[in-house]
This record gives structure tokens, C-alpha cells and sequence, in this order.
DNA sequence: CGTTACCTACCTAGTAGTAGGTAGCCTGTC
DNA sequence: GACAGGCTACCTACTACTAGGTAGGTAACG
């Protein structure tokens, strides 16, 4: 049991879930107050300002992610294993509804009115991103399980592409398979 | 020369590239008004409510989508020129920065926050969209111009989603041909 | 004379953020 | 062991400002 307090926590939790709802300007301190069961000013305590409180919970989604392809680097068998792993993460948290899109592509779409220090979050995490999954590529075409028709890179960034283009799809649709649909037809096209 | 003033063009063009830039929380009544040079309480004249005036711009912008494909089916040779007609428009649009974004996929991004309204027109611009792809995949696979590994939905899907995505990533990587090279990777591979 | 397009002036509700207070809990010191 | 000081986490009550929207007036025009 950690001796830090959950409730920064729970509001960053809260936070993240309507971040993914309606994106930056979607979500008010007095919806988060609401939610967590707390009074707007207090959570002014926790974060002193809505940009520190973003800023804090697109970092920690950042930190995440660059943790979960770590972990698919130790675990999963070979590139595309990877590339399945990552998408099927993806296919449960959309099916589940327990985050039906990534934080960071949400406030993306959004970049030229939302502060610059989240901006910045937000970019880090794309970057990150696009250097796993070229790496990804790059190995798959080395070891011969990929048959690239483009650079690695190009390639990596096409799939990132669909992978956010398919979670508006799903949620256009409002039909969790599609992502799983859009998804799978890239992976298909990586061996034949 | 219209007999119809044009202020209420102006009104929907400004916000229509307001929406671009942060979706439909991402700018007010105020800021358009500053834009078009009249005062706020002028643009209720025009759309008595905001909901009105982004169901108007939505309804527009899926009219001049229809009116789009229609004029691709008739200029255009084949399906693939078809495809490459679609996204060489966009890759236009995005790098003279005139609608560096498609604003149904900003939208849609956002779509659980949206008025009832606003949503169902993004949601019919997403059908029209994967119906008229669908039918240019068809078409080719008949042809025999594309080999296509999947069913020509799922590679309708598949290739509208990397559009959607890549416009995302050529707004964070503030790079108009990243968006020209993940389509690129998508038509390359229709015919290998 | 009615309609259109605009205006000023206003309203209500909500926005982020602040000021200042309180209750509880450690911790160091006599 | 008692108690003072400081700290954390919350509170009520407010500020300044912005949001979308309204009431009612005016000037131009067919």
C-alpha cells in the first residue's frame, strides 16, 4: 500500500476517460469534481492548473506506453507477434470500453489550440510510438517474416496510421469488430 | 453574382476552418465574430444556435464530399486513378494548409461530447465515405486492377482509416508529405 | 411596410483559478 | 507524554472572465 494519497489519482484517472470522450476543451474541473466525489478547488491542490494537470497525465500515459513495448520487446516471440500484441491491446481496451481511443490521438487532432507544454506531451508520445514500430518493421523485413513493398519506416508509419484511423472508424461506427476488421487487413499484407 | 449574402458563407467558412484547427469546443461564437468582422449576436441572426450552424457546415461539407465523388467517377479512369485522385485533393488541402484536416474525422473524434444533431451528419459523411471506397474497391478488384488479400470492405476500411490516421500524424509531425507517403504505402500495395 | 441584416446591451450559466480557513496527522522538543 | 509547528488535504466563498443566447432597436431596401 502506497502512503501517497489515490485522490491525485482517481482525478487523473477521471480525467484521462473524459480527455478520451470529448478531447481538451471537453472536460471542466467541475466535471472531474463530480465525478471523484471532491470540490473543484481541491483539485487545484493536486494540480494547479487544467495544463499541469494534462501535461501530468499525457506524460504517465507516455511513460506507459513506452513500458507496454518494453514488455511486448521481453515477451512476444517475434516482430509480428509484437505487432498483434499491440493491436490486440488495443482491440480489448476498445471492446471493453474501458478506453475506446488513445489519449494522445485524441488531443492530437486537436494540436494547434491546445497549450504548448501538452503539445509537446503529446508529440513525444507520436514520436515514441513511430520509433517502436519502425524498429518493429525493420526487424520483421531483416528476419524475413515481413515482405515490405516500402521502407520500414513507411511502412510502420501506414500501420500507426489505420491503427488511430480505425479507432475513429470504430467509434464513428460505434462498432468495436471494425477496428479488429481494419487492423487485421494490415497485419494480413505484412507476408503475402 | 448571388442574390444571397454571402455573410453567412463567411460565417460557415470561418468556422469550418476553426473546427479544423480544435473541433466543436475548440472555438465560440466570438472568436468567428472577430474573424468575420460583425458582433456575435449578428451570427445568431444567421444560425439562431451553434448547433444549427455546425449541422449546416456538417450537411455542406457531406454535399460537396458526394458531389466530390460523383465528379471522380466521372473524370476519373480507373479505380486506382480514383484513389489517387482522392488523396492527391488531400494532400493538396494539407500542404498549402488551406483544410489541413478532414473536419467530419475531427468530429468524429470527439463524437461522444457532440449535440445529437451534429453527430448523426458526421456519422452519414462516414458512411458515404466507406460506401463510395468500398464501391472504388470493388470495382478495381473486378477489373483485376487490384489483388486484394482481403475482402474489398475490410481494404476499404483499412485504407479510409490510414487517411484518417495520416492526417493526424502529418499534423503532430507539422509534415504535409508524411500524410503523401502513408498513402502512398497503401496504394503501392493494391497491386504487388 | 415588411423584411433583412445588422447593432447595443443584456442575461444566465459555466469557465479556470484564488483567498483564506479548518481538521487531522506527523515530528521534534522540553 | 504533552504540546507546538508545520504540512496535507480538503473545504466555502469568491473573483474575473467567457460561453451561448436574447430583447429590442435601427437603417437600408424592394
Amino acid at each position: 500500500m502506497t502512503n501517497l494519497s489515490t485522490t491525485s489519482d482517481d482525478i487523473l484517472a477521471c480525467a484521462r476517460s473524459l480527455i478520451i470522450a470529448g478531447g481538451y476543451n471537453g472536460f471542466s474541473y467541475a466535471d472531474i469534481a463530480e465525478v471523484v466525489g471532491i470540490r473543484k478547488a481541491s483539485i487545484h491542490h493536486h494540480f494547479p492548473s487544467k495544463v499541469d494537470l494534462v501535461r501530468t497525465l499525457v506524460f504517465r500515459y507516455r511513460e506507459e506506453a513506452r513500458a507496454g513495448f518494453a514488455e511486448l520487446e521481453r515477451t512476444a516471440a517475434d516482430p509480428r507477434d509484437q505487432l498483434s500484441s499491440y493491436v490486440g491491446y488495443w482491440e480489448k481496451c476498445i471492446a471493453d470500453a474501458s478506453a475506446p481511443f488513445c489519449v494522445c490521438a485524441l488531443l492530437a487532432s486537436e494540436l494547434p489550440v491546445l497549450p504548448a507544454e501538452v503539445a509537446g506531451e503529446v508529440r513525444l508520445h507520436f514520436e515514441t510510438l513511430s520509433e517502436w514500430l519502425t524498429s518493429v518493421f525493420e526487424r520483421g523485413a531483416e528476419v524475413g517474416i515481413f515482405r515490405l513493398s516500402n521502407p520500414p519506416q513507411a511502412e510502420a508509419e501506414a500501420f500507426m496510421a489505420a491503427v488511430h484511423g480505425g479507432m475513429l472508424s470504430a467509434r464513428v461506427h460505434d462498432d468495436p469488430k471494425l477496428f479488429g476488421m481494419i487492423t487485421a487487413s494490415m497485419l494480413d499484407r505484412l507476408s503475402n
